[in-house]
DNA sequence: ATGACTCAGGAACTGAGA
């Protein structure tokens, strides 16, 4: 089974990019953050013609994430747990079920949380303390469980060709990155790191200064896998040819395959 | 070089992104 994360950066406008990748890349499974844009206005019917099931949480203008799945989605879950306040469209979870048991999938969207000495930071904080409970949560379960989507979070000095340059930005600090940690050590694995040892895996090259065309990346896009996941890693993938595509969305897609039997 | 692009919203710009 192999499950994909995306940040498109606008559904509408990478519509033709999800296609084609889709169809080279053909995922069972697959996360999208930053849809831009509300629930309605998703374009279910393209990814449907191509035999996927649609679930999306989105809202105006900004954010919003939504799952595709080959597989019927079940139990299908909107918003994270833990701020009865929070407004953002930024999770989504559900369950497949697959020969003698099921998948988990959640699909996440966490927040910038630049600039840090704003509320913005907190925010940011307070959403990856919630995250963690959630984990510790469906950790207890013991069943397959992929973590995937835009962290916004650079793990470590190797995951950022200019490390330096990101030393006070909220996806690199100390606290941020501490955060990161204690989401592995509940006992999820990095599923790129578990299964790749090759240097400058990016997934996120900014628009600006051609930061593409230098290689200026950083790898904030990750798949974390539950134990019972992580005993069945088979590969990974960043689809960094899809950065070259002609208006590409900044991300580009990640993808784990797993050896369980859809 | 607190800028360089690219989005949405809404009709000229701003805010957000990372």
């Amino acid at each position: 089974m192999r499950i994909a994360t995306w940040n498109v950066n606008s559904i509408r406008q990478r519509l033709d990019h999800a296609v084609a990748w889709l169809k080279e890349t053909d995922p069972e499974v697959v996360c999208l953050q930053e849809i831009k844009c509300q629930t309605e206005a998703f374009p279910r019917e393209p990814f449907e013609s191509l035999g996927y099931n649609v679930s999306v949480h989105g809202q105006k203008g900004f954010n919003g994430v939504a799952l595709l799945s080959k597989l019927p989605l079940e139990d299908v879950t909107h918003g994270l747990a833990g701020d009865d306040g929070d407004e953002q469209a930024r999770f989504i979870e559900a369950v497949v079920s697959v020969k003698g048991g099921v998948v988990r999938v959640a699909c996440l969207y966490l927040p910038n949380g630049n600039p840090p000495d704003t509320e913005k930071y907190p925010y940011k904080l307070s959403f990856m303390a919630r995250l963690k409970a959630f984990a510790q949560d469906r950790l207890k379960l013991e069943e397959p469980l992929v973590l995937a989507g835009d962290f916004n979070v650079i793990p470590a000095p190797a995951d950022a060709a200019d490390p330096a340059a990101w030393a006070g930005d909220a996806l690199f600090l100390p606290r941020t990155r501490q955060a990161f940690r204690e989401l592995i050590h509940l006992g999820l694995t990095d599923a790129v790191r578990a299964a790749s040892d090759a240097s400058r895996l990016y997934t996120f090259w900014d628009y600006q200064a051609g930061a593409w065309q230098r290689d200026n990346g950083i790898r904030i896009d990750h798949l974390l896998l539950s134990p019972q996941a992580a005993d069945r890693l088979i590969a990974v993938g960043i689809d960094k040819h899809v950065r070259a595509w002609e208006k590409p969305s900044d991300h580009v897609p990640v993808w784990t395959d797993l050896a369980i039997a859809a």
